[in-house]
DNA sequence: GTATGCTTTCGGC
DNA sequence: TTACGGCCGAAAGCATAC
């Protein structure tokens, strides 16, 4: 007898500013704005995250720090702090030791999310995740200060959607007989993998909710998005997802990016910035004792628009000077495409590999015939 | 025709 | 009226190999 999976979702609520209200409990109440400050101007950057309060404002991720300011400019009490990835860093890192504990299996997703599965220990029963989830947030939230919200589903792609269904510090729990009457009432772009663009497609398929998506045939779905996206997409909308809580690896890639004083298509200035970025990934790379085999940049123009490069290599890397002379060649070729000035750039190295202690010996390649 | 690998873009947090 | 970060992994798009 198959029994079904029980999946949790972790997610730490509004977590970047939900830290600074325990590092500083006299901010609680009021707005909270952690902002990613570019240093051309006073207030050019951008909004990490904020608490409910600065959300009600229409303070979210991603919009300019000087328009945040604007929606709270009648708001006195409203508080923009700074961003401290390290600290927050360091918090995630002892909430995800304390969620792990909990889980027959963990995959942590991103600083502020973890998934679980967690079907031995509850014995396959709902009820029993329930006070399991319990424990959870009251653990978190004992030990660490911090509250989450967590979706119980017997999979990832449900639970992913169960936890945002009830947020900050909630709980939702869709047993296996519920997820056709938790997914149908919601719109078709909760499915994580349709954005703006897809929802828009599909739409103008008359296709508006889950329920819509449910009932339309594969085989047209296939048509128009191709197999693999077509046949997630169904599945999806049935709330069918096969795919295994584990453990996730080492970051694949290391990359730094960071706003110029000024724009500029002057390859000197974009160099010296390049350089200083190149040694950051540098350090990082010896941090990590690993080489690379694939240098890119990427360069954010004046309009906003994104432009990127990269080159692989043939056998593993780990000069800096590679780094900075490939990005050298990258950029050049970036400039020569284009007319446009740069606001941003970025470097970033990718397909690494574990530095060997010693030099291996031909036997290591081709065998010992001994 | 399908699998594989590389480059570029997308999009979540 | 506009305003605009720094990461990361995954998807998409393309070329080549089998």
């Amino acid at each position: 007898m198959l029994r079904p999976r029980v999946v949790m979702l972790v997610d730490l609520d509004y977590f970047y500013a939900q830290v600074e209200e325990r590092r500083n409990p006299s901010i609680r109440g009021k707005p909270v704005v952690v902002c990613v400050y570019s240093g051309r101007t006073e207030d050019s950057g951008a909004v990490a995250t904020s608490n409910y309060i600065a959300r009600e404002y229409g303070v979210r991720s991603g919009i300019p720090i000087s328009l945040a300011k604007k929606r709270l400019k009648d708001n006195k009490d409203a508080v923009f702090l700074p961003i401290d990835r390290p600290y927050y860093q360091a918090v995630s890192e002892r909430i995800m030791s304390v969620i792990r504990a909990s889980a027959d299996s963990f995959e942590q997703v991103g600083i502020d999310e973890a998934y679980l599965d967690v079907t031995d220990r509850v014995r396959g029963d709902f009820g029993e995740a329930k006070e399991l989830a319990c424990k959870i947030k009251n653990d978190v939230l004992e030990q660490e200060g911090v509250t989450c919200s967590v979706g119980v589903a017997p999979n990832k792609l449900v639970a992913k959607m169960a936890s945002d269904a009830q947020k900050p510090d909630g709980l939702t729990i869709v047993k296996p007989e519920e997820v056709k009457t938790f997914l149908d009432p919601l719109p078709a772009d909760r499915i994580i993998g349709i954005g703006g663009k897809t929802s828009k497609r599909l739409e103008d398929m008359n296709i508006k909710t889950i329920s819509d998506l449910a009932s339309y045939d594969v085989e047209r779905l296939i048509e128009k998005f191709g197999k693999a996206l077509g046949n997630y997409f169904h599945n999806a909308s049935l709330g069918i997802d096969d795919s295994p809580v584990q453990e996730r690896g080492e970051v694949e890639s290391i990359s730094r990016i960071a706003t110029l004083k000024e724009n500029t298509r002057d390859i000197n200035v974009i160099m010296q910035k390049a350089n200083e970025l190149s040694d950051d990934v540098h350090a990082k790379l010896l941090e990590r004792g690993v080489n690379f085999k694939l240098v890119g940049i990427v360069m954010i123009m004046k309009d906003l628009t994104v432009h990127s490069k990269s080159k692989t290599f043939e056998t593993p890397m780990f000069d800096v000077d590679v780094i900075k002379r490939t990005a050298r060649e990258l950029f050049d070729k970036l400039l020569n495409e284009s007319t446009n000035e740069a606001r941003r750039i970025g470097v970033r190295v990718s397909v690494l590999g574990k530095v060997e202690k010693t030099q291996r010996r031909l036997t290591d390649f081709f065998g010992s015939s001994s």
